[in-house]
DNA sequence: CCTAGTATCGTAAACGTTTACGGAAGGCGT
DNA sequence: ACGCCTTCCGTAAACGTTTACGATACTAGG
């Protein structure tokens, strides 16, 4: 007796299907759709034709489960309400150039968004461990980030947006906070600035720290003693803006320059300058870090430092498949962590930056 | 002689092993992990522990073949330059809600990012090829839109996030543009404005068709004739908030009022009056559809349209699984396209909305 | 004509899981 | 003692691919 434990779909849609149309084996038909060197180049032809006719496309899970390998790329982007409502499309910038690399390797892009009211290290688990991806990139890396112990641990190559105390060794891409900070404080000193705020999330986040470091290291270069009454926590967002605005005006002495770590910030400190008076630009010289297009129609527009998404995205990539076996002698040239430099973009005029002593 | 063509890796973390472990048969140990009924609890508790000692999760290729189900939606979006750059992160705001619904069914969601440089159709088209998802939601539908026709063709459940002329029937949300634009043109007629301007995206746009149409009617059930030169056609961003502003300028008999089809536009409009020596809220009333936080700072603040991202995410959801076989009797409710509200949000003061005869 | 090599293809195992089915064991009523 | 029902578990097929290996046919060299 005939047992149908499982009852198929009455028209499937499989190699198999493929393969009895075209009188050949099964076998070869998978050969030919994958380029193998043992079939005649004329058989071939016939197998490429008709399964474009059919519209036939191999099932990713039969495939995946025979190779171990699903040719998709995970990249894990956090939906908190504060990512939401402040960070721009940034993400969606970089998958551009994401894809371009991967495009070239038949890879696949999936955004996997970890929901805010879950804890990251736990989806992250979840989702190498049901090997729905091959790597993943992660972005957003706290200094000590458990979900780097994990992927290390699992042998899951990835690379990380963000440096991190955590783990080992693993590559990484990271703004170059140093040479921004660097650069903004050479610029405000350069035109005379000496009382230079800086606004800037937690030291818990890493750019928090880095950031502030490298401040401060510009700072003592010039002989300017590093003031911490100068450092002001806030939210990267412009209602961090607004309150870093508040902190600014409670400062005695206060400070000809600002520098803000994230250029929304603008929108906010402009409204709280404006409330008092205090006009930006003349007044109060405003640096931000990555130029976000919504702040290019603030009045005066400030200076910021520039980045191409896409050919971080593209970046990133190149790196991750740097470390896995089957890519890596291509793109060997990336496989290590680096710092991603940024474009200072001055603002029209840089009459905002004045001498103070004017 | 025994055949190994395919070398399993030496520690391998199968059902086998776990199976083995325990001395059960490993079609038990399945039966416990997915709680079916004819296991015994006190081996299920077993099973369980062991399972999560060893932290073993199911292989997703291989359940995915056997069930010829994957328990992942996907939701696709477009990575277009105009889309990094102007729009939000609207899709990040709904994952959450989508997410909220789906993890009570253990199903993931995966966001599917089109290249700039594909075609979306063709785009959508390999993903579905490929059966990764079990359904989709696409968005950003146009009033032709190939990709309908595709899913229904293809059979695969999905929802559309906005209204489309393509495709036989289908399930779609869309926000509730005519409920917008007469509730804005309501209350600027009540505060006794006549000539009011809109700034709305091309017809091309079912967006730009829909929301003109239900303005123009609004407008005639006040008895107001309908001006074609008070429709401005620009993109929906803040350069067309900009450009919206030099066209209005151009207007003999100026408007004493104007409804913008995308708030981030208000940005770019306000910089235009300044420079004109216009200023928004007393010279010109200005309302914004779909309130955007970076908005928020704007002086004076606008009145708008307010919409939440979570719940409209997990109304897409339920709708998706009401049209899925398995879910169907549970959501059977949410089954049907619908029109989603959006809630007016007066500004602090209403003062810019004063009558423009005083 | 014989043999070795090459080009091409068919065969079947294996990937990891789910599940229909059968079977064993025990309880219970007749 | 027998039959029946319930509970629980093991067996093995099946999902759709890929691929190691063997088989065949043909070519070439001797």
């Amino acid at each position: 007796m005939i047992r149908i434990p499982h009852e198929r779909s009455p028209q499937m849609k499989g190699i198999r299907q493929l393969a009895e149309h075209l009188d050949i084996s099964i076998g070869t038909v998978s050969r030919a759709l994958n380029g193998k060197a043992d079939v005649n180049e004329e058989t071939r032809k016939r197998v490429l034709a008709a399964a474009e006719e059919f519209g036939y496309v191999a099932n990713q899970s039969g495939r995946s489960l025979r190779q171990g390998t699903t040719n998709v790329i995970g990249l894990m982007i956090e939906s908190s309400k504060e990512t939401v409502e402040n960070s721009d499309n940034f993400f969606l910038g970089v998958t551009d150039g994401l894809q371009s690399v991967f495009s070239r390797h038949n890879l696949d892009l999936v955004m996997l968004p970890c929901p805010s009211d879950e804890d990251p290290y736990e989806y992250l688990k979840r989702m190498v461990a049901r090997r729905v991806v091959d790597a993943m990139i992660i972005s957003a890396t706290q200094r000590i980030d458990k979900r780097i112990d994990l992927l290390v641990k699992a042998k899951i190559p990835f690379v990380a947006l963000g440096r991190s105390s955590s783990g080992g060794n693993f590559t990484w891409i990271d703004l170059d906070f140093e040479g921004v900070a660097t650069c903004a404080v050479d610029r405000l000193v350069s035109k005379g600035h000496r009382r230079i705020a800086i606004a800037a999330p937690s030291s818990e986040i890493n750019l928090g720290y880095v950031f502030v470091d490298a401040y401060r290291k510009a700072l003592e270069k010039h002989g300017i003693v590093y003031d911490p009454e100068l450092v002001i926590r806030v939210k990267s967002s412009e209602q961090g803006g607004y309150r870093a605005g508040d902190e600014l005006l409670q400062i005695k002495d206060r400070p000809t320059a600002i520098i803000l770590i994230y250029e929304l910030m603008a929108i906010g400190l402009y409204r709280r300058l404006v409330e008092a008076g205090i006009v930006p630009g003349r007044d109060l010289a405003v640096i931000g870090f990555r130029e976000e297009p919504r702040a290019r129609f603030l009045q005066p527009t400030l200076t910021c430092f520039r980045i191409s998404l896409p050919d971080l995205g593209a970046a990133l990539a190149e790196t991750l498949l740097a470390g896995m076996p089957v890519y890596s002698e291509i793109y060997h040239d990336n496989a290590h962590s680096r710092i991603w430099p940024l474009k200072l973009v001055p603002a029209e005029s840089d009459a905002f930056l004045m001498q103070p002593e004017a």
